[in-house]
DNA sequence: CTGAAAGCGCTTACAG
DNA sequence: CTGAAAGCGCTTACAG
């Protein structure tokens, strides 16, 4: 920068507002620090920027793992959010675990970022210290946090699960199971565990037994783990009549399994899933799931920041802590349909 | 820090130490150090940091984008190996596009990065020169550059489609097909089209002719693409009896239109697909395809840089640009099968 | 519209 | 083993 300004002739606070707001200078000026920055092949150094503003115009975003499609659409979703007003993606991976979580928190906070977003509701406790002294914008996305540290983006586990019970419930059947995995001290996932709470609740208000909840195997679940539920399942309770995989993923590794084992999907057995991954309108038959839009998460956080960071005034800021819900949508699609026999005792 | 170093009766550059090599401090003042910090809940500023010391543990990640499972586990393998060394990854996503690379390049410069990943080894001019005169390590991913900017690591996907190929003819195939994208200027996505370079040159080595390729829309292909080009070849050429398909997504939605339409798989048509995706091992019946290790093409690219940063003498740097070629591997699966009628011809 | 001075919070390079 | 000085490359906050 010190050689830009001596090449144009003009004092580097000038060759600063040259990059920072053009409309400031002249325009004879300004053509000349351009010129200038053409030829030197100047690269502004934000290090030095952001040190010297205070803004590192960095957002932090912790996430369980690139590997889950639906991380990774949220990650993708924030990135372009924030891109166009020049901030910069900082991601932190937690493997779903909540002492990695607390460890990457702490290393991130040294790069100062203007805000941090983190998957999950569930923290350690020096994690959400740290984050309540930060003085920065936390957004905690992908869940509905009972106490929210800040701000919120997502949607309710919990009434997504109920959600499936009453599904499954209106098609007249009453055997009904779920395929989920163990609650883990470690685990970071109790998102899928919240949609069997919620889907517990459903079916205990409805007078139905919820013995068929299934939990195998920890978070993050995997085709295998679908697999090898269901077969569990089917194992214990040849005549259940719906089941609701806390996962696509899952989903699609139990109906699999139907496949092998002859079970007809949807004529013997109801069978649903959660997040509306690719794959689930792709299976044949197509899988009936509930659909949260991951992408949107991201986009509405990002969107969020953004007007954050705009208000400059930071009483107003601490003032209207938003929590903002996504909602979700159930997919009706070939893997469910309304228990006949049922229907048949009923009428 | 100041703070720290007044707390503690020490000068600052003892807090320093204390925090970047506390071997060199004696234990007594070490604790009392640490003590001013725990007790001032101080936090280092790498910000700070890095415009002192010229580094800034960051590395850039520039890769298509995180919602193809690929790029994603690469991303996460990469994080990974760097981490426990305290880089810090920065992910830009082009989106498949050529302009959007440069356009995130040059605003990477300005976070000074100690090395650029880019997937990729076709780039703009522009980019390529401001990589070039970055005077950092480069390192290029997911191909084997022609002319290598500085180091690689990947593999050839044009002896990939040629390796395809050759197992399809070797089970007895003539008639063969394959489903790709159109070239586009605008797109980055050369790596699809590569491999069907090398397809349909050991297509023609064998004397078999290659106008059975179907290329339609651009990349990145989806499941949907799968089903179409599936549907424009079999519209085309109902007697085909082997089709490759540049990726296990196009693959998988080529299966499921075989479905549709009633065509046996593998019984009338083998078909295989590139990546072994997840979903590749899971289908009834499960395919063919050709896995690349997407993670360790992330992890094998972080100790290289890890070992790259060790080396303090930059000419040993220049010396020995490496080029890692991670390889590829044919799983046979269940799309795929011996062509019998051909056999008894031949036999 | 433009500039001189001070400072952001560290580390480097010397001294002692 | 410890410290005083200088500086990394910008921006902030004043002046003019």
């Amino acid at each position: 920068m010190r050689d830009v300004s001596r090449l144009a002739g003009v004092s580097q606070m000038t060759v600063s507002r040259v990059l920072a707001d053009p409309e400031r200078v002249t325009e004879t000026t300004r053509k000349r620090v351009m010129e200038a920055i053409e030829q030197l092949g100047y690269v502004p150094d934000r290090v030095a920027g952001s040190l010297s503003s205070r803004r590192t115009n960095f957002v932090t975003a912790i996430l369980p793992t690139l590997t889950n499609s639906n991380f990774a659409d949220t990650a993708q979703g924030l990135g372009e959010a924030l891109r166009p007003k020049g901030y910069q993606l900082l991601i932190g991976f937690t493997m779903y675990k909540l002492a990695e979580e607390e460890r990457i928190i702490r290393t991130m906070l040294e790069r100062r970022p203007d805000a941090i977003v983190v998957a999950g509701t569930v923290h350690t406790k020096a994690a959400t210290e740290m984050l309540l002294r930060a003085a920065i914008p936390i957004v905690e996305i992908w869940g509905k946090p009972d106490k929210p540290i800040d701000h919120s983006v997502g949607f309710s586990n919990y009434e997504v699960g109920r959600a499936a019970a009453r599904y499954l419930l209106s098609l007249g059947h009453r055997r009904i199971g779920a395929l989920g995995s163990r609650t883990d001290a470690e685990a970071i996932d109790l998102r899928g565990e919240r949609r069997l709470a919620g889907f517990s609740a459903a079916l205990r208000e409805a007078g139905v037994s919820d013995e068929l909840i299934v939990r195998e195997g920890t978070a993050p679940v995997s085709h295998d783990h679908g697999a090898r539920t269901m077969s569990i399942l089917l194992d214990r309770a040849p005549d259940v009549e719906a089941v609701f995989a806390v996962s696509d993923v899952s989903a699609f590794g139990a109906l699999m399994e139907c496949h092998r084992r002859g079970v007809q999907v949807p004529a013997q057995l109801s069978l649903m899933g959660f997040g509306d991954f690719d794959i689930a309108s792709q299976t044949v038959p197509a899988i009936t799931t509930i659909r949260v839009d991951a992408g949107e998460i991201g986009v509405r956080t990002g969107e969020l920041l953004l007007d954050l960071f705009d208000k400059t005034d930071p009483t107003q800021r601490a003032i209207g802590a938003s929590c903002v819900d996504v909602g979700f949508k159930l997919i009706e699609r070939l893997t469910t349909r309304v228990n006949k026999s049922r229907s048949q005792v009923r009428g």
